[in-house]
DNA sequence: GGAACTTTCAATTAC
DNA sequence: TGAAAGTTCC
């Protein structure tokens, strides 16, 4: 390895072990080739052994692209004990170890957060998704800013703030009763235990002897503290990180954090990295101006040696369909004139759900595609059936698990039993499964249902046994052929999304046993982690399949592609309307800049005149962002001399009849037939 | 208890 | 427009 093919300010980054680093990394200055080769030269020429040096990423696909990359720097042995990984993955790890410090057992489960909305709907006994979600948000923050639920009910200003204080309470209880913890306290608890139990943090402090942070600008309070706790006085760490792709500050991510550092560490070192190795000049400028338009916390000017490369692209469609199908033709014809491949191409948009439209355009010109970023795959129903299962292994007293296992597939017990065995539960302070072994509630249900459940409980313990012994991949299958689950799909479904739901399953089977036979790790072990994997992992050393990228804008981040289209720029998406309303633009148009500075060679923008959302046309305008974009750099398509605005001032004015209409039909009472 | 039917309501972004 | 929750009936 040889650090002659870097700049000057990248090699004295990667080369600056004297104390605490902030790198900070304009889009595309090849931050990730500052990591990876430094972690190198921390093993090389730092005299640092893997085991005491941890990556830390932000997305499990970072986590993976970074590994591969040091992998072809080192030997496999000179790689054995590193740590690449998220805050999350790391926090996990480590409670793992001292789960019984913070007081859990270690076979903790962990709720994702549709499991976290479901707990916090049952408290508030509510059913409106808005508040649920206002005050998920707002025990989510009060986590990650370290906030125990005593001092949020104390320090409560308004009655909100009071009501959420209460559920949070209530909410943390319910976890301990689950042993669960959800996200926020895969790093939030090795906070706490770090800041009480200093041998704990001695421990720690001694294996992750040099830490890595990549999009620093994304960490939240608890995140940096635990940063701190981890780097102690010797502070040594390297923070790399760009205030402008700032864009996670709805999960409590905090940019102040980069000033912050300067503050906490007087000694910090700061290297800027200017030079962009992956745009034409044009869309540097296009991305430069629009960020313009934010104030600045770090001044830095981004370059490029690359030529000025060809406009971008704006064009104006007159709906969402066509524009999925403008998409679609204009790529083709890309493709055919540039000679390119389908991997050289991704589609951004700012909410997964504008993926749909795209997928369907894209499968109806036979043009291969796949979604990064979701973690759909496990929100999948099929998907979340075989984890409770997997979730119950490691964790009896997971109930949330318990319920959907016992009631997956039918095998009798249905609301009534589940509300009894419920309500004993709760008087025994015992768990859904611990209850229904208990002789006294036997009692009080029917033959049938207790037999049902004693059997459940039995099958489920004798799995736990077994997984402990056996291997992962061939027991999971006999799991589901126990259950019948295939039996189930079929009987339940209609063929056609059955055969899917069923081969899905089959893919996560073939992932855990792959994923078992490679690090040698049982079921219970593997069940463990699989809550915070996004993304089934390909196997490694498989190249790229050549298909289009779909993807959210904030997936995208850290990757790039030759050819993007950026869809959906209109006001009310992108920025979000949830945004503006809020004064929260600013970092909506970082999310632009993330997005423009994805694109190598060419960038195409679209926007819709209308859209259809939830059944109804809803009209809108281009993006503010578009014009913040200079007009030199710019060619518009679509139909310019077509007097769009006449359009939407008569579509407007039609749906504003519309709608007055429908609300005094409302009003009417509807007897009034004569 | 559970399938089949009817009604309601909702779509930022992610570990 | 579609998924999820509520309601009815066997």
């Amino acid at each position: 390895m040889s650090l002659a093919q870097l700049n000057p300010p990248q090699r004295a980054a990667i080369r600056y072990l004297d104390g605490p680093l902030l790198v900070l990394a304009g889009a595309g200055s090849g931050k990730t080739r500052v990591i990876t080769q430094k972690i190198a030269y921390l093993i090389r020429e730092g005299g640092f052994s893997a085991r005491n040096i941890a990556a830390i990423t932000f997305t499990n696909k970072a986590a993976r692209e970074m590994l591969e990359r040091v992998g072809k720097l080192l030997s496999a042995d000179e790689l054995r004990g590193l740590t690449v990984s998220t805050f999350h993955s790391l926090g996990l790890m480590m409670l793992r170890q001292e789960a019984q410090h913070v007081g859990y057992k270690p076979r903790f489960s962990i709720l994702d957060s549709a499991d976290a909305t479901k707990i916090i709907a049952d408290i508030l006994h509510t059913t409106s998704k808005d508040e649920i979600r206002r005050v998920q948000g707002q025990i989510s923050r009060w986590k990650n800013d370290l906030v125990a639920p005593e001092s949020a009910l104390t320090d409560s200003r308004n009655d909100f703030e009071q009501a959420c204080a209460r559920v949070y309470l209530s909410y943390q209880d319910t976890l301990l009763a689950y042993q669960a913890m959800d996200f926020d306290d895969l790093i939030r608890l090795p906070v706490m235990l770090f800041r009480r139990d200093a041998e704990a943090l001695a421990r720690w402090q001694g294996k992750l002897r040099y830490l890595l942070i990549d999009e620093y600008q994304d960490t939240n309070t608890c995140q940096y503290e635990l940063v701190k706790l981890l780097s102690g006085v010797r502070g040594m760490f390297t923070a790399v990180g760009d205030d402008d792709q700032s864009i996670y500050a709805w999960r409590g991510a905090n940019v102040e954090n980069l000033a912050q550092l300067r503050q906490d560490f007087p000694r910090l070192h700061v290297i800027k990295l200017e030079q962009n190795y992956r745009s034409t000049a044009r869309i540097l400028r296009a991305a430069n101006s629009v960020i313009a338009n934010n104030p600045k916390l770090f001044e830095k000017q981004l370059w490029s040696e690359f030529g000025l490369g060809e406009p971008i692209h704006v064009v104006q469609c007159k709906d969402d369909a066509s524009e999925a199908g403008m998409v679609a033709t204009r790529l083709l014809a890309h493709k055919f004139e540039n000679r390119t491949r389908f991997a050289d191409y991704a589609v951004l948009y700012r909410g997964n759900h504008q993926a749909r439209l795209i997928e369907e355009a894209l499968r109806e010109h036979k043009i291969p595609y796949a979604i990064s970023g979701g973690q759909s795959f496990f929100d999948r129903a099929e998907i979340k059936d075989v984890l409770a299962y997997l979730r119950l292994l490691v964790n009896p007293d997971d109930d949330p698990a318990f319920i959907r296992a016992v009631t997956t597939p039918k095998r009798g017990i249905g609301n009534v039993t589940l509300e009894r065995l419920g309500s004993h539960a709760g008087e025994r302070h015992v768990s859904l499964f611990a209850a229904c072994r208990e002789v006294s509630f036997a009692e009080r249900v029917p033959a049938a249902q207790r037999e049902g459940l004693a059997e459940f409980a039995g099958f489920v313990e004798r799995m736990a046994w077994r997984a402990v012994r056996e291997p992962a991949g061939a027991l999971l299958q006999e799991m589901l052929a126990a259950i019948q689950y295939e039996h189930w799909l079929y009987d339940s479904e209609e063929p056609r999304p059955a055969e899917t739901k069923w081969k899905n399953v089959q893919d996560l089977v073939a992932w855990i046993t792959r994923k078992a036979e490679a690090d040698g790790k049982n079921l219970i072990e593997l069940a463990q982690t699989i809550a915070l994997i996004t993304l089934l992992e390909g196997r490694e050393g498989e190249e790229e399949p050549d298909v289009v990228r779909l993807s959210t804008l904030h997936a995208s981040k850290g990757l790039e592609y030759p050819h993007v289209f950026l869809i959906g720029c209109e006001e009310g998406i992108l920025p979000h309307q949830e945004s503006i309303d809020t004064g929260m633009v600013e970092e909506e148009r970082r999310l632009m800049y993330v997005g423009i500075t994805r694109a190598q060679r060419s960038l195409t923008i679209s926007h819709c005149v209308k859209r259809k959302r939830a059944g109804e046309w809803v009209f809108a305008d281009p993006s503010r962002f578009i014009a913040e974009i200079g007009e030199d750099d710019v060619r518009h398509h679509g139909k310019p001399g077509q007097a769009p605005q006449m359009t939407r001032e008569e579509g407007k004015a039609r749906l504003a009849g519309l709608k007055s209409m429908l609300a005094a039909k409302r009003q009417t009472p509807p007897a009034d037939e004569s």
